[in-house]
DNA sequence: GTATTATATGACCACCAGTCAGTATTTAGA
DNA sequence: TCTAAATACTGACTGGTGGTCATATAATAC
């Protein structure tokens, strides 16, 4: 009889109500100012029961973040679906990373907090793995990517595709960071403008990696004379 | 009568015995694991009296991050003192602030956490503006050596000085973070040596914002033919 | 010597993650 | 259909913590 199996599904259909109930408390919340007893009454179930499912807040917390990176996970490979030439693609990874930023900012966020050593106290060792796989996932993009960009002789290749991926995106990372926790005090006493920077250092990076003779726009080597 | 100026000085330095104490606990523990209890023992006061002294444990934990930003404006100054080109000043910046992030480790994640928005939530607008004219500090620094080195013509001027200076940094530091909250899997994973991406991502930048036609290593206009 | 002010205290409060003994529900077997 | 075992769920409770405040103490002024 198949008892088993559905017991198996109606489990995992609880965990998916709580992770969607959580996800609304989170992303209306944050971490900090959520608490389990809201995310319970969300989902209607009794706080001791969340600990069934999940091991801890953070724990919780990270399994919504899967959900998020899965989210761009998807942006990323939609951008590849008319197998744009390497340069091209990257450009779509960077304006692609842009809009999730902008279009999902609550799953940006938790993304980030991915990153501070902070939180990875209370976190279950399966949960991390769980992280690193979908994490995983995505480099794979682009790192595929930056290979084929070198086999086809328009980016260098003095660097490995996965140091080149790493460069590439920390440098658009850290200035998307910094919009989110801007509040204008400081771009305004620098005098300067985000989305400004970005672009041109997107552009800055993108032609610091081509290699010698290929040509931004065009993506072909332009021998010389 | 001084009476009026001694107490003056002996609230300074009890608020200096608190932001030792405070220190010492907050490099041991972290923000989280650290409780102002603890620091009140420490500082051999009670709770309450540190109340007295700053708004909150945030606060107070900020008030520690300006000793940091102080002892990296410090480093900063001193790798300026015999007036390096500024390229090579750039240069010694990079490695001054790798230093700085293996030898004070502590202020170093203090100032990360600086920049997640999930702290402000509990620091005054004293505080949160002490931080920001320390900051500026740091990078009135920065950008005065890439305007000279604009003024030089070893640097494109397509960018402003503070687009420049932001863009270096978010690059640089992206990456020491990665060094920061990074246990090791992932590195073995992806085959990579964060170390040596640092150096190479630092030499990347900088050949990027050089003026066409000036050489890296000599720092000087090569015009060629 | 007394009134006034400044400083310090620690018991106390509100809040919350996580626990666990106990309850309700479902399943398996007769 | 009935019963025992297994499973799922509950919510009162605990331990710990940031922050408060009425009270106590010390310093100062007159």
């Amino acid at each position: 009889m198949g008892t088993h199996e559905r017991k198996e599904r109606e489990k995992e259909h609880r965990r998916e109500e709580i992770l969607a109930a959580a996800q609304a408390v989170f992303f209306e919340k944050g971490l900090q100012n959520s608490t389990m007893d809201e995310i319970a009454e969300r989902a209607e179930l009794s706080k001791g029961t969340l600990y069934l499912y999940y091991k801890s807040k953070e724990d919780l917390y990270l399994a919504v973040m899967i959900l998020g990176m899965e989210t761009l996970y998807q942006m990323f490979a939609k951008a590849l679906e008319d197998n744009p030439n390497p340069i091209e693609a990257l450009q779509r990874f960077g304006d692609t990373y842009y809009r999730y930023f902008d279009e999902h900012r609550d799953y940006f966020r938790m993304m980030h907090f991915f990153q501070t050593p902070q939180l990875h106290r209370q976190v279950s060792e399966e949960m991390m793995h769980s992280c690193t796989l979908q994490n995983q996932k995505i480099w794979q993009l682009v790192v595929e990517v930056i290979e084929r960009g070198m086999r086809d002789g328009q980016f260098r290749i003095d660097l490995s595709a996965s140091e080149m991926a790493m460069i590439l995106w920390s440098a658009s990372n850290a200035i998307i960071l910094r919009m989110d926790y801007e509040t204008g005090e400081w771009t305004k006493m620098m005098n300067i403008n985000l989305d400004d920077i970005l672009r041109k250092s997107n552009r800055l990076m993108l032609e610091a990696i081509l290699a010698p003779g290929v040509d931004l726009a065009s993506g072909t080597s332009q021998t010389k004379s």
